[in-house]
DNA sequence: TTGAAAGCGCTAACAT
DNA sequence: ATGTTAGCGCTTTCAA
């Protein structure tokens, strides 16, 4: 049976306010021998705090709410472990939503945890969602701490964490291209998502600095998962003669591989890929991928570090752009 | 700012009582004309119930406590996902405990959960915690809906929904027999996780009724991890002889791979591959790899079932097992 | 058809 | 050094 403060002040023959006051390890007032009796009962009982109760007493949950598109996404997954392992160690928990890029989803995800009085909140706003003002405006009269990340959304009233995509997109053409290559192939993420815009952007720009004509048959786009870099890449060289395509992540970089070897294509020797995140996995595949690496760690860090001082009540930073960086493995063939 | 019941009873002029009554759309008493000018004050000031004060009251938090060993490990992430996605339908919310495989940690979090009112738990057991009595006598005291899934722990008071992990490492080791190979290795989990050693006896099994004998040193323990199917690999790879193996999970397969190709192993023409899993990722390898099939969706239906009735108060099945596939695909060799 | 009052379990201001 | 009281925002019983 759960017991209670009062009950536990009963028993020891103290009033709730000196019961809740030793419990919580204030050192104030209160005899050493008061103290010590109260611990053994409470320890006795098993007693336990209701955060709930407390919660609402105290105005302050302990929770982050972390709202982001898909935790299966590696990428994601990855940098939620590292939040909530950090956070942790502040006190903090972490209520999860998965939008799955769920628009209206976002909309409630983000009623729902403030309905919980979640102390700060951490997202990764989905493509939709850019275009829906009701949300917009909710995030602007959002009266607790918040930071995004990733994604990028113009105009918040709050920090935002990213990677620097365009540049990303720029060194991982470039690479291609310093490798002999002219004839490279795109597949990109929604066209609707901000990072999706930005690493095409800098996949153009490195082309064009390169005097390279930009040809809109070699691009094809995705939704950021496996199976649209399969269907992408089948397209793309079913149809065309690119020597090398640069994938905008490697979720679809390894759907891409799929159609490669479907294809009979191999990888570097008849197309070469470049991709971006650097998960897990791109060392693990027969051929390692070259690629773009977010540091998740990194982000995470910047996320929370942030969260905690605007928690506090400390000046925060307006925006941090991370510079990616290119991992060299051997999805790339050099052309002479 | 943030609006109250109180709020907006004083501006209806009604009671707090009648406003909670008709924002909780019950069906009794209330003139429609009281009840419309509610819902529209409500809707003018934005009020969003409190569910913290809510849950205090009610003694319901609507929120589901989902305590897994590795957000990061697909077969997890896909797992909280659909769990995630089930439960909400349902009008429940998760909050995510990584453990970290870290027993003690486990103890801490399902406390945290329980602090919070939640009404439901969802937990797979780490393998330390098997042996860490202070852990099972708490989740035997434990007076809520819970349901354990993956990882079997004996003797406890709640159902548990799992594979037949036995089953899945005989059919995985039978195929490499049917294929003809007799020197098979194999590559676990840590021997303290019940299902890595179910794993390593559906592997013993398979060999024995195939009257091959077992040798110790084709034997190597990893943690699940795809670093340590690298390490296992490698040791395997360079002081044995063996034409195939049997890893007991795709992440420590991956490693393998790594570990095969850094040593110019040629899967499955040097050495054939069984993993267990069926990740994503299974697929998408230069040499997709043979292994065997745990359905995330069907594990994690059960799960949210057998949770949803315990909460109803309903009948629940004891325990579930369910039956893994064998997904072929490229890693194994027909010898002759 | 509606409201008053109590209470969920805690904390915090204010007394003593 | 300790206790009283009020209150967080809601629901619910009971009364009107």
């Amino acid at each position: 049976m759960r017991v209670n403060l009062k009950y536990i002040a009963e028993k020891a023959n103290l009033s709730p306010t000196t019961v809740s006051l030793i419990l919580n390890g204030k050192n104030v007032r209160v005899s050493q021998e008061k103290r010590e009796l109260v611990l053994k009962i409470a320890e006795k009982y098993n007693y336990k705090p209701s955060s709930l109760a407390r919660a609402l007493a105290t105005k302050k949950t302990n929770i982050i709410g972390l709202v982001i598109p898909d935790i299966t996404n590696y990428f994601f997954a990855e940098t939620a472990l590292i939040i909530e392992t950090t956070l942790r160690k502040y006190g903090y928990s972490l209520i999860l939503c998965n939008t799955a890029d769920q628009g209206n989803d976002e909309h409630k995800y983000i009623d729902l945890l403030l309905s919980y009085g979640v102390d700060g909140l951490i997202i990764c706003i989905s493509h939709d969602s850019l275009f829906n003002n009701d949300l917009l405006h909710k995030l602007n009269q959002l009266e607790i701490a918040c930071v995004a990340f990733d994604r990028f959304i113009p105009d918040l009233p709050f920090p935002y964490v990213s990677i620097d995509n365009e540049y990303g997109a720029r060194i991982a053409t470039d690479y291609l291209i310093s490798n002999g290559h002219r004839k490279i192939g795109f597949i990109g993420g929604a066209t609707n998502v901000l990072s999706a815009r930005q690493r095409f952007d800098g996949y153009k720009k490195s082309l064009e600095k390169a005097g390279i004509t930009f040809n809109q048959s070699y691009v094809k786009h995705g939704n950021y998962q496996f199976e649209s870099g399969y269907v992408a890449g089948k397209e793309l060289l079913e149809t065309n003669d690119v020597s090398a395509v640069f994938v905008a992540n490697d979720m679809m970089a390894y759907g891409f591989y799929k159609a490669a070897r479907e294809l009979g294509k191999k990888i570097p020797d008849d197309i070469s890929v470049v991709g971006f995140d650097d998960l897990l996995f791109s060392e693990a595949l027969d051929v390692p991928l070259t690629t773009i690496k977010q540091s998740t760690k990194e982000l995470a860090k910047y996320v929370c570090d942030i969260l905690l001082k605007e928690i506090k009540g400390e000046k925060v930073p307006r925006n941090i752009l991370l510079n990616p960086t290119l991992t060299v493995r051997s999805s790339v063939k050099r052309l002479k």
